[in-house]
DNA sequence: GTCTATAGCCAGATAGAC
DNA sequence: GTCTATCTGGCTATAGAC
């Protein structure tokens, strides 16, 4: 009887959540507190009650958004299939409608919000950016890219592989395609081994 | 007389037009018409009467920071030259408190505003690919860089000059300082002569 | 703990005197 | 054209019954 109850309070509080995280992505902080409880199916003073205000609740959507950041680099193939590899993966991820709209929110509400602002780009930009300098470090102690910078290198590639194209999603413009993703991404790769290649090799051979 | 009045109404539009500019930037369309009003100096009335509503306001403030994009990609010099040359004007221009508060307000407000973010981005990001895809095109014909697609090359060499500090500007954190702007444009248009090479020279040479 | 109802406030927009 | 004063609606937040 009382695990019911329970549950029913936490089948609540999910809605609340959700339905508070769907319409700050859709529309921004600007949503009026009647929605969110509209939506949850729920009193706004449930809503009250649970999280004290609008701008708790706010934070709390973000720091939930936080968990969610997964981007896999390997490790265990050819340098050029594994920084392909993360590429779809890393592109994937940040051209999801869901990523994008949180950007925008979270860049739209800087001014108002910006230690969680900062926060999100922080911890979301730092697991990026280490999964590649590792392999990157890891590429230059095998002697396989010339001497640089790690990190640096590493966000370099990050600038190559995006180009302009979260620009273009983030002014509500229509971005590349999957295919052209895909090949924008090798025209990066390989500009990127060409640029940090040892010595004078090339990724492209020439026929005998 | 005549003429006198003309000059104060004059004063008092582009008084209304600054006050909006200036407190659309910081805040983003939520400014009050109250507080447009305060700081120009003139009621509320009179703001309505001139522009007709908030939305045509925001609107003008946008077509008005239309006009003010200035970029050159020099011509006459060495292409690293001129590439470095290119990458001091852009990311001077781009990383410009202004510009950085018209991104974040553009952004936030995409979604009431989709024509209005869309056609800023869309002029501003041409001219400035244009400028270099040119300047990239001449450089092709002379035979300075590999066979590549020009609009492509110039995307990507967008991707490098900023990497990730425009995200960091527009998350509210600190971007480069002005001399790590400087090496970072060096490494990059650097990387990007490597990479873009006709054949398997570098721009670094071998001591005899 | 949850709901309905409402207080209090501030926004955008308008009316009428000058 | 400009101002002062006001209307109307929607918002956050709270009070009180259940």
């Amino acid at each position: 009887m009382r695990s019911a109850l329970e549950n029913t309070v936490s089948k609540r509080e999910k809605r609340m959540r959700e339905a508070a995280r769907t319409l700050f992505l859709e529309l921004g902080y600007r949503v009026s507190m009647d929605a969110v409880a509209q939506r949850a199916g729920v009193s706004k003073q449930t809503v009250y009650a649970h999280f004290g205000g609008k701008p708790q609740l706010f934070k709390s959507v973000v720091e939930e958004m936080l968990e969610s950041h997964t981007a896999t680099a390997g490790v265990d193939g050819d340098l050029r299939v594994d920084l392909l590899a993360f590429a779809r993966t890393h592109l994937a991820h940040i051209y999801q409608a869901d990523s994008i709209a949180a950007c925008r929110m979270l860049i739209g509400e800087a001014a108002r919000f910006p230690a969680e602002a900062q926060a999100l780009y922080e911890t979301a930009a730092e697991r990026i950016q280490e999964q590649l300098r590792t392999r990157l470090a890891q590429a230059l102690q095998a002697g396989q890219l010339r001497d640089v910078d790690a990190p640096m290198a590493a966000e370099l590639l990050l600038g190559m592989l995006d180009g302009t194209d979260h620009h273009r999603r983030l002014f509500g413009m229509a971005g590349r395609t999957s295919e052209q993703i895909n090949s924008w991404s090798e025209f990066a790769v390989d500009g990127f081994l060409r640029a940090f290649s040892p010595e004078f090799v090339t990724s492209t051979r020439m026929h005998p």
